[in-house]
DNA sequence: AACAGCATCAACCGCCAGTAC
DNA sequence: TGTACTGGCGGTTGATGCTGT
């Protein structure tokens, strides 16, 4: 529906807040609280603000309001931003929720200023997906071809899952936000549309770093989507065997990794086996951790 | 001291979903 | 039921300050 910018009027003060403006913009507040915001400017009157609604709500919200936290952020904070962006990618709105005296705007400043120069570059992980001509079936396709891919690259994954201590892997929520940050999550997210660079906390840079070059290693041909069939196999279709690369270059044995395979095998078919409903949208909402949780329980 | 390049962050823009009419 | 309005969100921009040469 097209749709009037609310600062096309003339008359209407743009570009950084004065002083003067927000004091008396606060003042106002504490006085008739918002309302309204498109209505406020006109109903402050000449006391204030040629500034339209929407500006005035963007300086509460980011700026003037009361409650904000200003200031560095701490390690805590900044482990929580990164914690959620696995789980949520760019939605700010909901990170800034575990962050209640924080604005979204402060956290996307801080996540594109800081946070993100910190991650390593991820690969291009769907370069070998054919592209459907419709959304939805290039939505199935990319979740078809990547849980292909996953399955070949499992076994990088999977020594997340087995290598918690057992105290810790038990608690329920834990291991749900192990599963969600791995590499299998990371695929399920990228297929619902968050394009994440995952990055646990449990994870060093550096056997990040070690899992993406040995993704590379491996040749992806996924061609015929619809019929799900392979075109061309893999290497270790073929027998050939993927071998993970380690950290210091050595080949990881095979026994190992096909002990590995089970669990992230698993933990793919958990992501499978729910529906969109429990999902949500890009599995924020509670039912979805319900459910995922309950696939542990 | 002057300039260029970079980093930061406040502010704006466009889109979307919910809601009122 | 369709349209318009509003609030909210994420992406982007531009002004400003900082740093290096």
């Amino acid at each position: 529906m097209g749709k009037t910018k609310c600062c096309d009027q003339h008359g209407v003060k743009r570009g950084g807040w004065t002083p003067e403006e927000n004091e008396t913009f606060v003042e106002y507040i504490n006085n008739h609280r918002h309302g309204s915001w498109r209505t406020l400017p006109k109903l402050a009157g000449s006391c204030f603000l040629y500034r339209c609604g929407k500006s005035c709500r963007l300086q509460w919200i980011n700026y003037l309001r009361p409650d904000i936290k200003r200031g560095p952020f701490t390690n805590e904070e900044e482990n929580t931003i990164i914690q959620f962006h696995v789980m949520f990618g760019n939605r700010w709105a909901v990170i800034a929720s575990q962050l209640p005296r924080r604005t979204n705007n402060e956290i996307k400043n801080y996540w594109n200023t800081q946070l993100k120069k910190r991650l390593p570059q991820s690969g291009s992980m769907m370069h070998s997906v054919v592209k459907p001509e419709s959304p939805s079936k290039y939505h199935t396709a990319q979740w078809k071809s990547v849980r292909v891919e996953a399955e070949t690259r499992l076994s990088m994954e999977s020594s997340l899952l087995t290598s918690l201590p057992t105290s810790e892997s038990k608690t329920r929520s834990h291991y749900s936000l192990q599963l969600w940050n791995s590499e299998v999550g990371n695929l399920f997210r990228m297929i619902k549309g968050n394009s994440v660079v995952c990055r646990s906390n449990n994870v060093s840079e550096a056997s990040l770093s070690s899992k993406l070059e040995s993704c590379s290693d491996v040749t992806l041909q996924v061609k015929n989507i619809e019929s799900g069939t392979l075109v061309n196999k893999s290497q270790e279709e073929q027998g050939i065997g993927y071998k993970p690369k380690l950290e210091d270059g050595t080949i990881e044995s095979k026994s190992s990794y096909y002990e590995l395979l089970d669990s992230s095998d698993s933990a793919l078919n958990i992501f499978l086996d729910m529906n969109d409903d429990q999902i949500g949208s890009s599995g924020q909402n509670e039912s979805f951790l319900d459910t995922l949780y309950g696939k542990f329980d």
